[in-house]
DNA sequence: CCATGTCCATCAGCATACCTGATGGATATG
DNA sequence: CATATCCATCAGGTATGCTGATGGACATGG
């Protein structure tokens, strides 16, 4: 019959011992909890039933009822679960507006220049408590394994059609432009696709940005560009521009448009532009935390793809 | 809606939710708790509309189901409440079998010389898990307000009829004895009250029990004892009436049986004995611990009381 | 493309648990 | 000895939790 444990307590009889054992009354705990004497009694018994032992001493009449050194026992360990689960609730509450857990972001270069930073610096003060990791890789297959196997919670990726498994928002489209040294090209906003055969290039290594970039120039209808250097870093190759070395076709997001050492200009006819988006595991659900980041960067998607816009020329 | 806590769950929901986790699997769950898989369904479900938001994932199918961020946060924290319910629970069991919590215990000088030794020793092994403290005191009443006060669970003390609000086991009488130095007073096992007034005596200073024994000397007709020496400290006393000072009366239990250098002698008549009980508050609950702390006092003191009739002659 | 198997959700029904309101017994107080 | 103040208990209605059966969603194999 002792078989039972205090696995099969409820918290409400924890509670009512603690009151009691506040007020010295039956019918003032109970008064302050909102239930009758009866019910107090009623859930002191029980637990006295389960605990095998009286956890008050009642003396009768008007004296006030005494913890029983079983009763001090538990009720020491009734406050440190009482406690605990106010801690928890508050976490959880914390949860719930966002303000609590940790938020792993996969990212890489080009988003990390211009698109994270913004949205970062909007998500952060709004979600103090997160722990909110970025981790940036080069390898975008990476970024999607780590979504896959859950080592993160979003990651920015370029839209292919080998996502599957992932839901992706696609926040805007990231047109290729040419970066060119000052005074090398001519003149206006954009640049005939065909005279880039002409042009000393500097380019990236055998990365996937740069295989579609090879196979949309091959369609194109350009091939065997003259390309003197390749580098993987982005700042790299945009120093390599500005130190007169080539030209670059470089996504306009990855390019520090601010640099007045180059000229950016669009191709005429555009390439593809690669589209951004941000992704997570289809299906999954989402922490309130990483719902808000989704929905900063569609915002901040948004306010980029309409500035893009501007830029564009009508034709 | 969302008001309602963590404070309103259950325990068996937080377990069904750990065993969820570990299966990936409701029925499995269901099968390892005991339950059928349409209460671990509803038990999930009771907790989901609780905590306002999914703790699984479900894909459907054969697919195995997956802890939302959630589910993750609360099953860290159900993991806290459970492993400091188990370790509750231990405890308590410990408690039961007296195996845990603290034990005063009050005694005075002459109950410290030989019972309560005996009482220790076999406690002790048998309880290694209890805190047992054991606070002496001279004074009786200190004992008494330390019982009422709860600083002690236990206290021994003398027998009178002032003990109100006590609940008292009386262990065993223990006579008032003649400790002499060899060869000074008569053969015999007793010695004549009377003969007292003749004797040169070693007494305590003012205290209740000196106080009883004056009382009683009156009372049969003995007065002004030729005290040469007090002292409160039963050990003292003895060695003076070792050294040949005098004559002592004490009471049996704080004499020192194994010196060869003192007789005992019983009085005629016999003086009315203190009997030495071990108390403790009315009404209240005792820990499993002190009531087999009383139990062994109990047979401790019957022994005693046994071994001191066998003394006793039988007039 | 359909049949099958494996999941979980849902429903009805029954048993149990819990609360309320009323009553009774025990204990101090005047 | 009467009264007041406690808590325990009882009867009754409601809510809750479980079982067993059924249905829908998803993946797999023919």
């Amino acid at each position: 019959m002792d078989m039972a444990s205090l696995q099969d307590v409820d918290f409400r009889q924890l509670i009512a011992l603690r009151e009691v054992a506040r007020e010295r009354s039956f019918g003032r705990a109970a008064q302050a909890l909102g239930y009758t004497q009866s019910a107090v009694s009623q859930q002191i018994a029980s637990l006295e039933r389960l605990l095998g032992g009286p956890v008050f001493d009642r003396p009768g009449g008007p004296k006030p009822v005494e913890l029983t050194p079983l009763g001090t026992l538990v009720l020491g360990h009734a406050d440190t679960l009482l406690g605990q689960v106010a801690a928890a609730d508050a976490e959880l509450r914390a949860f719930a507006r966002g303000q609590h857990g940790s938020l792993s972001v996969g990212t890489f270069q080009s988003v990390s220049v211009q698109l994270l930073p913004q949205i970062v610096s909007r998500f952060r003060p709004l979600h103090s408590g997160i722990d909110l990791r970025l981790q940036e890789s080069d390898d975008l297959d990476e970024l999607v394994d780590g979504l896959r196997e859950g080592r993160h919670d979003l990651s920015f990726v370029v839209v292919t059609d080998d996502l599957d498994g992932l839901e992706v928002l696609e926040l805007f489209d990231d047109p290729f432009v040419l970066v060119s040294p000052p005074g090398e090209v001519s003149e206006g906003d954009s640049v005939q696709l065909d005279q880039l055969a002409e042009l000393t290039m500097i380019g990236e290594f055998d990365t996937p940005c740069q295989r579609q970039l090879d196979a949309d120039l091959r369609r194109a209808g350009v091939s065997d560009l003259n390309v003197v250097f390749r580098s993987t870093d982005n700042g790299a190759i945009q120093a390599m521009v500005r130190a007169g070395v080539g030209h670059a076709l470089m996504p306009a997001l990855a390019v520090d448009a601010d640099d007045p050492a180059v000229r950016l200009q669009r191709m005429d006819p555009q390439l593809p532009p690669r589209t951004i988006g941000l992704a997570w595991r289809a299906q999954r659900s989402m922490s309130p935390a990483a719902a808000e980041f989704v929905d900063i960067a569609r915002q901040v998607g948004l306010a980029m793809q309409e500035r893009q816009g501007q830029l564009e020329p009508a034709g």
